[in-house]
DNA sequence: GTGTAACTACCTATCAGTAGGTAGGTCATC
DNA sequence: GATGACCTACCTACTGATAGGTAGTTACAC
């Protein structure tokens, strides 16, 4: 559980907003600065480094996304239900703010990144593909793990390909769209 | 069509190299030019600003392309190999170094890229999905427009979006795996 | 209740490094 | 002698980061 103070939990707002805008190299400490009306080197002293700074920004992004999502085995929830939760979750909290993901953003940009922050965008990844793997693996008990673990693949690349190619063209098509009738059909 | 010297294809090759592997704004002319050999303003002779080089690499990428796939409308050849051919080079041009797509790392950056280059990144996926479209239109005649073009848009979602995550999560997941059987089932 | 130490949240000033880009020179080839 | 392909040398702008200072707050000793 991060704890942050107000301050910093208003640069991890704005990081966050650049981040998911420009990524992390095209993204300054002055200019989360100036649009907190702070100096730059009073953001270092909330976040030593730009490392220190998107992990943080990363690991909220996570911690929120997770708490929504609540447990992928809760046996009481229809699996049908938790997909249809992550999809809605997914697009209200990850992509809140110019339509991205920022967990994509930074992939794309992995080999660019310190490896703290590649080792927290890869986290990221692999929770998200857990959490699928186990409520895919509930609605399909007969497949086997290889068969889920390309299934919950499959779907998390549909997501962030969908954003990175409506950025791109400019468009604004639903994911809910694109995802139409993948699963059942399996 | 492009007409570069040897020189400045090899500056092509190089500067192609590294915005797969870092993205555009990790990359800078100083890279290229200590791994050609010359100088930095020797680069600038062949491509007056950082926009002109990515610009040329990215209509060389595209141009390669289409090139390979060829028309996507002639008659003689069944769509179902001509979209098996789109994969086939796909993987084979595309991902050559790195395994990964120039399209898609520029697409995660596009609001930090010069206006040029974002064009250059749309286009690229334009044209990618008015050939797919067209095949797949011809897969299924008695689909409608809008139903083809969420077709050829979930189709290079898949692809970018699987790049993406092999990327982020160490893994080399083959396309071809999470794509399979996709098509067909519609 | 005053003195003082510690702490928080900022500041100014500055650093070394690197970015993209330019001006002007050299030199071989045509 | 013009051109192409490089060079040296340099510029300005900006990067992440640090040092050291300051005003305001809190905590505790006397």
């Amino acid at each position: 559980m991060s704890e942050h103070s107000t301050t910093a939990n208003r640069i991890i707002d704005i990081a966050s907003k650049y981040i998911k805008n420009k990524g992390y190299n095209a993204f300054s400490f002055r200019d989360v600065a100036t649009e907190m009306g702070i100096k730059s080197a009073s953001v270092h002293y909330h976040f030593p480094t730009k490392a220190d700074l998107t992990i943080a920004v990363m690991q909220r992004y996570c911690e929120r996304f997770i708490a929504k999502l609540g447990s992928a085995s809760s046996q009481s929830i229809d699996p049908r239900v938790l997909l249809k939760k992550y999809i809605f979750e997914f697009k209200l909290l990850l992509l809140a703010e110019d339509n991205m993901c920022l967990g994509g953003v930074l992939a794309a940009e992995i080999n660019s990144l310190p490896t703290e922050v590649a080792d927290a965008t890869h986290e990221f990844f692999a929770v998200n593909l857990k959490w699928l793997s186990a409520v895919l693996q509930r609605m399909f008990p007969e497949k086997d793990k290889e068969m889920i673990k390309l299934l919950s693949f499959r779907l998390l690349a549909i997501l962030e390909g969908t954003l990175i190619l409506n950025r791109s063209l400019n468009e604004d098509i639903d994911v809910d769209l694109v995802i139409d009738g993948l699963v059942e059909l399996h």
